[in-house]
DNA sequence: TTCTCAATTCGCCAATAAACGAAATATATG
DNA sequence: CATATATTTCGTTTATTGGCGAATTGAGAA
């Protein structure tokens, strides 16, 4: 109950939604995603961090940068059944296509000038 | 995005959940459910009414009575969903399991007498 | 109609969660 | 080592949600 629990409440927020749509592709780093959001990187990181703790996603650690996924073959059944779930109900949808399209544009750009400018508030 | 929203912030919460669930055996009026849950009728009420905006639930009324049951074949797809993932991730859980026990007595308790006790406050 | 009563809606309070900026952490690089 | 920087954690504020009791609604029953 609980874990399941943790899914569904992670799920139920569309900021978080949106994070994880925008793994479909592929690992992305959280600057990335904080360019993409337009959300502070404190609330991207944390937004990611819940979805970490209910199994929805994946984190890499390479150099300075966290990439982050969707979970494999090798994550628990209720994990990718939320997983599976979510990308179905969700295909199609018009905010999900456009954040695919702008986070096309954001992978093409230099992810050091990238961070350099998500540094600061984003307000 | 919107209605896909709408049904994970309704599973969001450990009650509803248990609401959910405790209508696999078939509909059940909310005097019922409210003797089950031990919260004010009030309380119960609103979160069944958040199920149903979410679509997780069908409610059909009887007389003074109110019977509240899943959603069968009409419902739409994201909902139905919804309902089969929860179902199968929370089989066999503890409290859902507990619930099913007390439900059946619930059920066997004369439903006048039962309307009755739960009228005023539950604390 | 008037009364009863199951259920819902309303108004309020407490608890939870989202957002930000600042501070801390950890990992290159000079 | 010292500096730069990507990410996380912390502290605070604001918004949302869950809970209750009281008032309201709507459908029998008298």
């Amino acid at each position: 109950m609980k874990g399941f629990l943790n899914i569904t409440k992670a799920l139920a927020d569309e900021n978080r939604l949106r994070l994880m749509m925008a793994l479909q592709g592929g690992e992305v780093c959280v600057c990335q995603l904080t360019e993409l959001m337009g959300l502070a990187m404190s609330t991207v990181s944390k937004h990611l961090s819940v979805l970490y703790q209910a199994g929805l996603v994946k984190a890499r650690k390479e150099g300075r940068w966290m990439y982050y996924s969707l979970p494999g073959k090798g994550a628990p059944a209720a994990a990718r059944g939320a997983v599976v779930w979510a990308r179905r109900s969700l295909a199609g949808k018009e905010q999900v296509a456009a954040d695919a399209r702008r986070l096309k544009q954001v992978l093409a750009m230099d992810i050091n000038a990238l961070c350099r400018r998500t540094r600061g508030s984003r307000s």
